[in-house]
DNA sequence: AATGGAGCCAACCGCTTAGGT
DNA sequence: AACCTAAGCGGTTGGCTCCAT
């Protein structure tokens, strides 16, 4: 037995809303508000439509101050660093991007910044054959660092710390910083789960560090948790990533959230480390918000203020211009 | 000019969650 | 504690528009 409708379909209303719908629904809820109740909402304005349409209109469309499309660069990023955190919960995303709703980013997401995601994965994967091509034919022991720089000048600081691509500038400064030569993907297993959101920062913090020795970013402690994405032995570690964005994002996009976790060695459900749950179900996040996006998006504003003044950061334009 | 395919987006569907009784 | 109802949410779909042929 089926759950019971929310209405009376045969008298419902479906389809697209006529201006004449908008106006005395956006008239009668800027007049009264919802009322608490969508259910009841269509019967007193006397439209023939669901409650759950009419909350939907009006949450997506109707409501003041929401924008639709020419997202910015800095939502591109936002909306792609909290997809590689959290996965797809747009509603959570949503509540970062002001004016954004869920639907908005879900539909842009899926349409656009998917897509551009994989292209230029392909375009890195190319450019890194290539590479190893040119590297085979040459003399070994050269204390050249062959990286492809350009193929890693193409990907946006978001994807670039997800992707663990380097660059000479960014290993040699990273020789600089660190003495250790044992470049580890490792999480502490203390780890907590709002420490695992920050990851989010810690990608952003990482780029700007690696691009900008004196952008306040590179304070974030950014090697906390081994992404900070350059390493002596970035290449193999590349080789070894899980993750094929082609099937994560078109296939199975928990898969994303899934190969995060093993190749950082983290359940995201639980904290610990991987191997030690035994639960096949998704992760419980619980809370998310109250339990990370208030430090994280004050970090992220704060970092993301240093990189709107840091001339030497990455271009993000880069992706734009895909 | 006609047509077919791709891209985009508004809206729907059904499951989960939260709150009330 | 158990049940019911409405809201919230994410996945999916249908139809419109644009563009290439």
């Amino acid at each position: 037995m089926g759950r019971a409708p929310c209405c009376d379909k045969a008298n419902v209303k479906k389809g697209p809303w006529s201006p004449e719908e908008d106006a005395k629904l956006k008239a009668y809820i800027e007049q009264h508000g919802t009322g608490g109740n969508w259910i009841a909402l269509p019967q007193k304005i006397g439209l023939r439509r669901c409650g759950k349409s009419c909350r939907l209109r009006w949450l997506n469309y109707l409501r003041p101050n929401i924008k639709h499309g020419g997202f910015s660069e800095e939502e591109d990023n936002i909306i792609c660093s909290l997809y590689i955190s959290i996965g797809s919960r747009w509603s959570i995303i949503a509540a970062q991007l002001p004016g954004r709703t869920d639907n908005d980013i879900k539909n842009y997401w899926n349409t656009r910044l998917k897509k551009k995601l994989v292209g230029m994965q392909r375009k890195e994967q190319q450019a890194r054959r290539a590479s190893c091509l040119i590297k085979q034919g040459m003399k070994r022991g050269s204390e050249n660092f062959m990286a492809p720089a350009e193929a890693a000048s193409q990907i946006p600081y978001w994807a670039s710390s997800v992707l663990p691509v380097t660059t000479p500038e960014a290993h040699h400064q990273q020789e600089n910083n660190n003495n250790s030569t044992n470049f580890q993907y490792s999480f502490d297993i203390s780890s907590t789960q709002d420490q695992f959101y920050d990851h989010s920062v810690n990608m952003l913090a990482s780029s700007a560090s690696t691009n900008s020795t004196n952008s306040t970013c590179s304070q974030i402690p950014n090697t906390q948790y081994g992404f900070n994405g350059v390493g002596p032995n970035m290449f193999e570690e590349l080789n070894n990533f899980p993750i094929d964005l082609d099937e994560l994002l078109f296939g199975n996009p928990q898969g994303l959230i899934s190969g995060l976790e093993s190749f950082c060695g983290i359940d995201m459900g639980n904290g610990s480390t991987a191997g030690t749950s035994t639960s096949a179900e998704s992760p419980s996040w619980g809370d998310v918000s109250s339990l990370v996006y208030a430090p994280m998006l004050s970090n992220y504003e704060a970092c993301q203020q240093v990189m709107l003044q840091d001339s030497t950061f990455v271009d993000s334009s880069r992706f734009r211009s895909q």
